[in-house]
DNA sequence: GCTTGACCTCAAGTTGGCTTGAATTCGTAG
DNA sequence: CTACGAATTCAAGCCAACTTGAGGTCAAGC
């Protein structure tokens, strides 16, 4: 079995030396061993790695990944508690397909302001509409909608 | 016309007031003018702040999203950039599928470890492969690959 | 006329996620 | 043997994006 030191993982992950020290302090993955102060990892972090940067892309800070897949290889997380992280992900997949097409539109439209823009307009407006969308917010009750 | 104050675009936007205040400071949105010292925004305010929220969900900075829809109504951002930004976004899409997918699948899934789970290690695999609706890929590994 | 509540400013503090720097330890190549 | 390069620890620093707190203004209601 090949061990990898932390060069390597950042060279095949693209993560920094620092970070995965980082990583490593808060639990996230873990060396197998030293050899000679010098952390071995197995191969396997290389895939965790991935789940980590996914999960970043995703806006999930460290330790609601770390939640998702464990901090030894499975998940804290009760079932349904993935679930509902699996829906809200789907639920950033729609606003960012909405913000997507947004985007595109405004690269190209000739309006002097977007704002001025029916076909903008409606995209925007249309972007938060899918499905009856649930935000969990912690300010105060949203009384109307945008 | 119906000018707003903070208060109110805090309750419609869900964005507290400190952030309002923070995004016009640094010019991300503006108010109209003050009565009495206090903001009024124009309606159009609830789009630009929609499209701040949707920005940031989709891991843009400030700055970024500022560049996108224009600190006065328009993009500072030529073209092919904004071509760019929707391209990258697409790509995030991608990714945030196959992170939902595994996330599901780690919920229901009966393995000891989801690294010894053969579905798991494919989701993961797939995920950050380019080149459009690539679905179940068999072929040679490329080196030096996660 | 006093209180209340919603707003104001400005400076300082907070959080997450690293990065940087200094001082040190190895193993190998020359 | 010495130098080099790649790793190590630890504390401190950094940045974005806000939040908090102190102290103040204003209009409306009792």
């Amino acid at each position: 079995m090949k061990f990898l030191d932390i060069g390597e993982v950042a060279a095949r992950t693209g993560v920094k030396p620092s970070a995965l020290r980082y990583y490593e302090e808060i639990g996230l993955i873990e060396s197998l061993f030293r050899h000679c102060l010098r952390r071995q990892f197995s191969v396997d972090v290389l895939l965790q790695i991935k789940l980590i940067t996914m999960g970043q892309a995703a806006g999930f800070s460290l330790e609601e990944i770390a939640g998702m897949f464990g901090r030894n290889g499975r998940p804290d997380l009760p079932r349904d508690v993935l679930h509902r992280k699996a829906d809200e992900i789907d639920e950033k997949i729609q606003q960012l397909s909405a913000l997507s097409d947004t985007l595109r539109h405004v690269a190209d439209c000739k309006a002097p302001s977007h704002m001025e823009c029916p076909t903008f307009r409606r995209l925007v407006e249309l972007s938060g509409k899918r499905g009856r969308v649930r935000l969990k917010r912690k300010g105060p009750k949203v009384a109307g909608e945008m």
